[in-house]
Order: structure tokens, then sequence, then C-alpha cells
RNA sequence: GGGCGGUUAGCUCAGCUGGUAGAGCAUCGGUUUUACACGCCGGUGGCCAGAGGUUCAAGUCCUCUACCGCCCA
């Protein structure tokens, strides 16, 4: 049998079980050196195989050959085949640091977050082996270990040594070798805080608030930290680790220069904005979770950018100068409160999500509020109140919030648009971040502008799908029992007709004696636009047939949970109540419905 | 071999403590209206991998199966 304990881990663990001698035959060149025979001496490796092979052939010794695949290490870099090699290094002993730092994970004073990596810590830190610290390379914190050339004596001091403290011999020399990067990570407390931790800047700045890193590096990194630092000082390096995932490829491959698979950010920095970059891997960062890298997503997110870009336009193109952020209550409309209200909302959630380390949830939160109601309703709604300053203000005020609240995530182009807009300190970065605001709670307003954008919204839904020409000026009768709702809706007719393209509007509180027409319902409210108004029955006709029947459908659904006893008894009553709430009105709905088929027809 | 994660709209992915499914892109119809066509208005599209279980109620909790991926040895 062939043993080389000396060059192969697996003989190795066998010369260690049967009390082999370890002997070196291949030198840092990769030739034959040691107690070998003379003529291999000084052949690399390779020639050495082929020498040997040919000896074993002449002594007739080769009973057959064959190829088998087996496992070469090899150099990340250049690809040369690897010998491992026995060699002295320094180790530190793991078994004494690691039990309190076992002991302040469970103890949560460490916390991962998501909680679930803790698990991968502690299987880790269970299994710790004698961690071997030094290396050798140009770069690095040097050994601080020094040696007497005399007697051979090894002295480890802050300070390199005058004398061998053995000898007195001055013919001293320091380990040529590094520490491992790792090792030098772990101290990153001290390097920057300095080596005394009386200092006043340890007691300011250690612990740490909190190391964000990737699940793979909770073994190089936060570990050794927090064996370290427990160990130096007795007290954690940081209380929270946040754990966030990698960036895979579309096909969900770890990014790597081998397969090539990998994005330089530059280039995409470059086609779509880093703005766009960084919202993108905000709103897909769930936590602990990987990311599969999409273009299409990322250009889907610079028309974010392009679209904040120009509602802010809009917004600087409206303002007169004159607009400071102590908005009147009294003198704001109802959209202003609505919106104010909304906004408020979204800080208060956004905080909440933050605070959580749901940053993709707050990030889409913004998003929407952004597009989908500042600009798609806001803004228009502002349009019609543009000479009131207070209005402005609003348009002004709410602007900048979500500035704030972008800033995070895009922090380029809010601060450029900031920069236009400001009040009073220099950056955006350095105005303090929206919290909630007991001020701007306006609660029935908004509930008013919710039934206003629902009630357009079916409006233009009734009309698009009727194919009533787009441009047309319309007459349109709304209808509604609730005196209090018509009430409400007829204060805010300015901006359904706006909206809606609306010539006229009538609310009423009944539609007999009215001109048939085109019917949509939503929310206890029907609507009516005229035949005169042309449009396509037979398309009308169809489009009901199908909605009829989604409401038998959830008619039937509610009504199976409501004849369930066990249902009514044991869900909450607020559950129980709510679907009540929504038969009746499906009820509602699917004769109304039947009442406008029967027009048509 | 041990551990972890995934399987939701055509594609890439959200969906907190269980209460009748969402985003971006794509797609279809309409629209060049004085912030934006990188836009606006409207629509189509999902028995939430499969099977069982718990529950009045499951994408959401439990068990098993299949497939995909990652980490450790």
């Amino acid at each position: 049998m062939k043993i080389t304990p000396a060059h192969d881990p697996n003989d190795y663990d066998i010369a260690l079980r049967h009390n082999l001698e370890s002997v070196t035959v291949i030198d840092h060149d990769a030739k034959m050196t040691g107690p070998v025979q003379e003529k291999f001496i000084g052949l690399n490796r390779f020639e050495c195989r082929e020498e040997v092979i040919e000896d074993l052939k002449k002594l007739n010794l080769i009973e057959k050959e064959e190829n088998y695949i087996h496992n070469v290490g090899h150099c990340h870099r250049c690809e040369t085949m690897i010998e491992p090699d026995i060699s002295k290094q320094w180790f530190l002993k793991t078994s004494e640091i690691a039990e309190p730092a076992i002991e302040v994970v469970e103890k949560n004073k460490v916390v991962f977050i998501p909680d679930k990596w803790k698990k991968v810590y502690f299987n880790w830190m269970f299994n710790i082996k004698d961690w071997c610290i030094s290396r050798q390379l140009w770069w690095g914190h040097r050994i601080p270990a020094y040696y007497c050339s005399k007697c051979g004596e090894i002295m480890v001091e802050e300070e390199r040594p005058e004398k061998c403290s053995n000898c007195m011999s001055t013919e001293i020399s320091q380990d040529e070798d590094v520490l491992d990067t790792w090792f030098s990570s772990a101290l990153w407390p001290f390097s920057t805080l300095g080596w005394n931790v009386n200092s006043e800047d340890f007691k300011t700045y250690y612990p740490t608030s909190i190391m964000a890193t990737g699940f793979d590096i909770i073994f190089f990194w936060v570990a050794r930290m927090i064996m370290i630092g427990v160990h130096f000082t007795g007290e954690v390096p940081f209380r929270e680790v946040l754990i966030n995932g990698l960036i895979r490829d579309g096909k969900g491959q770890k990014m790597s220069k081998t397969k090539n698979n990998a994005v330089d950010p530059l280039d995409v920095i470059d086609k779509f904005g880093s703005d766009a970059l960084r919202f993108t891997l905000a709103i897909q960062a769930v936590p602990g979770m990987d990311i599969s890298f999409s273009m299409n997503r990322i250009k889907g997110y610079k028309t974010f950018a392009n679209k904040i870009w120009n509602a802010s336009r809009y917004v600087i193109m409206n303002l007169r100068g004159d607009e400071d952020f102590n908005i009147d209550f009294e003198k704001t409309t109802v959209t202003d409160k609505w919106i104010l209200n909304f906004l408020n909302n979204i800080i208060e959630k956004v905080n909440d999500l933050m605070d959580n380390y749901r940053t993709n949830e707050a990030a889409d939160l913004i998003y929407h509020f952004f597009w989908h109601e500042y600009c798609d309703w806001y803004l228009e709604f502002a349009k019609n109140d543009i000479d009131n300053i207070d209005t402005r203000k609003v348009l002004k005020f709410t602007l900048f919030r979500l500035l704030q609240l972008l800033h995070p995530f895009m922090p380029f182009i809010t601060e450029e648009i900031y920069q236009t807009i400001k009040i009073d300190e220099d950056f955006l970065i350095q105005t303090k971040f929206p919290s909630f605001s007991s001020k701007m709670v306006f609660i029935e307003e908004y509930k008013d502008i919710e039934l206003l954008k629902k009630i357009i919204m079916e409006t233009r839904k009734t009309r698009t799908e009727n194919r009533i020409d787009p441009n047309k000026k319309i007459d349109i009768y709304l209808k509604s029992e609730s005196e209090k709702e018509r009430k409400i809706i007829s204060n805010l007719l300015i901006y359904f007709d706006f909206l809606t393209k609306s010539i006229k509007t009538e609310i009423k509180d009944d539609f007999s004696n009215l001109p048939k027409g085109f019917r949509g319902i939503c929310l206890g409210w029907e609507i009516l636009l005229p035949f005169s108004n042309n449009g396509d029955r037979l398309e009308e006709l169809k489009r009901l047939k199908k909605e009829f029947d989604k409401v038998k459908n959830q008619i039937k659904k509610l009504g199976e949970n409501l004849s369930n006893k066990d249902f009514v008894s044991k869900a909450p009553e607020s559950i129980v109540s709510n679907f009540k709430k929504n038969l009746q009105i499906f009820i509602d709905k699917k004769e109304k419905i039947q009442k406008t088929i029967s027009d048509l027809s």
C-alpha cells in the first residue's frame, strides 16, 4: 500500500490513527525531495510519477491501468493542481472562547434577523474546530511572534523584544506569516476604536447596533467577531445581525466569474441609473431570501424614477414661491385633507416596516402611494384648486415628505429634486425622517374621497366598456338612496366632472322617468349613462351577463358561510357582520344588474 | 449523508400574527388631454406543485410526496 500522510488529507488521518510518521517528499516548488531515491530528487511531481510507473513496470509490479474520476484541488486563480503539504502554523484554541459566544446568542444579547439563521450559527459553533490563523501572504497583520536564532526560543510580545528572554541573544527575527483575513476582520472594533477598551471612543461606540451581511459570512466574520469581542471586552460587538440574501442570476444560480453569469453594476447603472438599481434591489430584498436578478424589473423601476421626475416637475412648475409648510387646515380642500391623511398613514406604516427591517414592503408601499395615489389622483384633484395657496402648500409638503420617504431607496433623484424645493436644511439627508402626526388625521375626508374615487372608477369603466367615445363630453346621472352620501358627492362634483368628462352630472334618489342607458353599480351607488351618448349595447349585455354570474357566485359563497352554524357561532363577531353586510351588497347589486339587463334587451 | 430554502398570473417575484389573491414586465382594447407615450384610461389572465390533516375558515399552520436550488460533511 502506498500512503503519503504528508501530502494527502485522507492519508494524514490514517497516519494519525495508526501512529505513522509523516514524511515530506515534495518541496514548495512541487519538486521531489527528502528520503526518496536519489534519481528522483529534483524532478517535478508529474515527471516523477512517470518515472515511478516505469520503474514499477520494470519490476513487473503493474497489474493494470485504468482511468477513474477523483477530486483534485486547483488554485482558483491560476488553476495549478495543488499538492497538500504539512507545515507549522499558528492555531487559536477555540473551545474556551466559543462557549461565551454561544451563550450571548442563546440569551438574545445578539439577535439574528431573520431568526432562523441562529441555527446556522449554533450548528457551526457547536462543531467548532481550532482555528488556523496564520497565512503565508504578503498583506495583513503580521503575527507578533519572535524567534531567537541562537537558542530557538519563541516569544509572543506586543513589542519586538530586544533580547531573547532565554539566552539574552539579540539575534531576533519576527515570524514572516500574517493573520488570517477573518482574524483581522474580527479585530474590527479594535482597529477602528483603538486597543484601549476603556477609551472614550470605545465606551461610546462599542457595541455597535447592527451588523448587516450575507449568510455565508456568519461563520467567517460574525461568529469570529463575537468570540473575539466577548473575550476581550466581556460585551457583544453588536446587538443585531441582519442577514441579507445573495443576488443570483435570472436562473437562480450564484453569480461567479467562472460561470460568467455575473453582472457588472456599473453597466446596469449606465443603462437604468443607480437609483433604479438600488430601488429594485430594495423592493426585491425579502429578509433572508435570495434575489433573482431581473433586468426587466430594473427597467420597470427606471420608469418610476421618470415618473417621480415628471410629477416633481409639474409641482415645481405650479409653485408660486409663497408656499411654506404652515398649512392652514381651515382653508384646505377635502382632497387636500384626504391626501394628508393618506400620507400620514403611509408614514406610520413605513416607520413600522423599517423598524422591523421589512424594507421591501416599505419600498413597495411608497411606490404605490406615490404613483397611484399622489400622481394618479391627488395631482389631478389639485389641478382644480391650484389657485388655493393652501392646496399648493399641501402639494409641496406631500412631495417633500415623499422625497424623504424615498431618500433611503433613491438617494440621488430625491436629493436633486429637494434642492429646488428645500426650505431650511441644505441636504435632504439632514432633514428629520417623517413620523406620524396627530394633526394630519382626517378620517371623514379620507372616506369621502375614497367613495368618490370608487364612483369615478366605476363610471370610467362603464364608459370604456360600452365604447363611448373617450373624448365625448357626456351627461351622467348618479343615484344613491343615502341622503348623506348624496350630499357628500354633490359637494365633490367638480372633481367628478373633470375626471369623467361629464358636462353635467345630476344626483338622484330615483332613476325612474330618466332616459334609458348604460349602468354601473358600486357601493350602493348607480351610474346611468344615457343611450343618447351612443355606445355599444351588445357589448354592455355581454359584460353585464358576465358580472351577473360573478355576483351570483359570490352570493352563493357568502350564503354558504352564513348558513353554517359553526361559522356563525365560532367566527368573530366582526367577520360575521362583515359577511352579512357584503351579502346584502351583492344581493342589491344582483337586482340592479337584472334591471339593467331588462332595460337593454 | 446532515441541514436550510423554494414551487402563487405567460416571465421575475411580493403576500406580517389564518378571514374570499397582489407588483413589475409581457399581453389585449382605447387614447397623442396643457407633468409624464418611460404616459393616461380600461380589460384579459391564478382550483396559490400534488396528496392528506387541523380549523367555522388555509396561499398562510401540521404531515407526507415530487421537482428545483443552496449550505455543511
